[in-house]
DNA sequence: AATATTAGTGACCACTTGGTCATATTGTTA
DNA sequence: TAACAATATGACCAAGTGGTCACTAATATT
């Protein structure tokens, strides 16, 4: 955590830092990104920097608390507000709501997919520390539901199901970055709906010729 | 390429750099995996690398060269060995033989998933003209000769499915780091199959409960 | 044996890294 | 105004980076 000192910045230059950190993080791993180039982002002397934070992990952790909590906050938000969907429909939803998250915080996005990345595993679990494995959980629990309600054929493996559907998302962004070059959600609305659409369909209905 | 005077190097000599250079580039990316440990790995002079590798770019498009050659005459030699097995079986089959390239190659297997990491775009895309697409290409065929044949449904959409294949070996790594927190094949051979033959079926019969 | 060519070598360069610390500046209380 | 505490600051540090280069050693050629 942050000392003290930098909760008792002005608004404006504790943002200016934080947002400054999380463009560094962003296109940089863990050991790449730095400090020195964060400091002259936004304005601050080196010195200031280790007034504010222990050391650079301190401020890694804290960045990443922020994009945690945030994604969190978001995803609660979608499920609470449809709790009577099908499987099929819940995730749909899941999907295009996430990408449609991305393209608000395009920061996040960014963030979560370099931590994907990183490979300083002190790194990462100091991080995870700090929850993380919640999405799974919540895949799982959305997946063992839907079999209850018979929905879904209960020999299907849980924990295969939900590594495969988080699997889809970078899939997604793959495909979008294949194709188009960007990951821009508005400009290729269409073809990533039918994109979303096919992948599901594979997973809800099989590739098996129904006419056999 | 490496110049002249690399390839002059006796063979022992040259294994020891090209060893050293994949452990290096296996456990960092890029930007961060250091010629000066690759140096002290193989004892050769920093002067003697320069004499060998015009600059770093060098070394680490020669060394995935060397990982892509490896892996595409893998894989063909796979598939031409067994030309009439059904698409399922074909897939199975090659996911299988994956987990055997790395278990008997885990320095490639490494090498790759470290170049999937990588940040630098200038990097990725030079050694990307080494051919890297083949593996694509190679799935997309199996699929559409499938399609020929009438073992799965025409309406499924190629590219769509080839990149959920795609993702399926990331995933199985991912499952098995999480449940054993290696990826040793042999300690865990059954429920590594078990597995696999989760995500297949999930894939080629669907997950919708067919007593509907 | 003398010469010309190629290869081996490590000190050195400019630069960047995360982190420190003595000093200067500011704000608060007496 | 004086004293004291809290904060701001940037020169500095040791360690690392990729890359260079003048020099030496070995090998081929004459």
């Amino acid at each position: 955590m942050p000392k003290e000192t930098f909760f008792n910045l002005p608004r404006d230059k504790r943002n200016l830092i934080i947002s400054a950190a999380i463009e560094e993080f962003s296109k940089a791993d863990y050991n790449t990104a730095s400090i020195n180039q964060i400091c002259k982002k936004s304005n601050i002397p080196k010195g200031s920097f280790y007034q504010y934070f222990t050391d650079k992990l301190d401020l890694y952790v804290y960045i990443m608390t922020l994009a945690i909590e945030e994604k969190i906050k978001f995803f609660s938000d979608v499920i609470s507000e449809f709790p009577a969907l099908t499987l099929l429909e819940q995730i749909r939803l899941l999907f295009l709501k996430g990408l449609e998250f991305a393209k608000k915080h395009p920061q996040y996005a960014a963030l979560a997919e370099q931590f994907t990345k990183e490979n300083d595993e002190s790194v990462k679990s100091a991080v995870i520390k700090e929850g993380e494995k919640q999405s799974e959980a919540l895949f799982i629990q959305m997946i063992d539901n839907a079999k209850a309600k018979g929905e879904i054929d209960e020999k299907v493996d849980s924990v295969a199901l939900s590594i495969l559907l988080q699997s889809l998302n970078s899939a997604i962004n793959r495909y979008m970055l294949d194709k188009f070059g960007n990951v821009r959600y508005e400009d290729n609305q269409e073809d990533i709906n039918y994109f979303v659409d096919s992948l599901l369909n594979i997973i809800f209905f099989g590739i098996q010729n129904k006419n056999d």
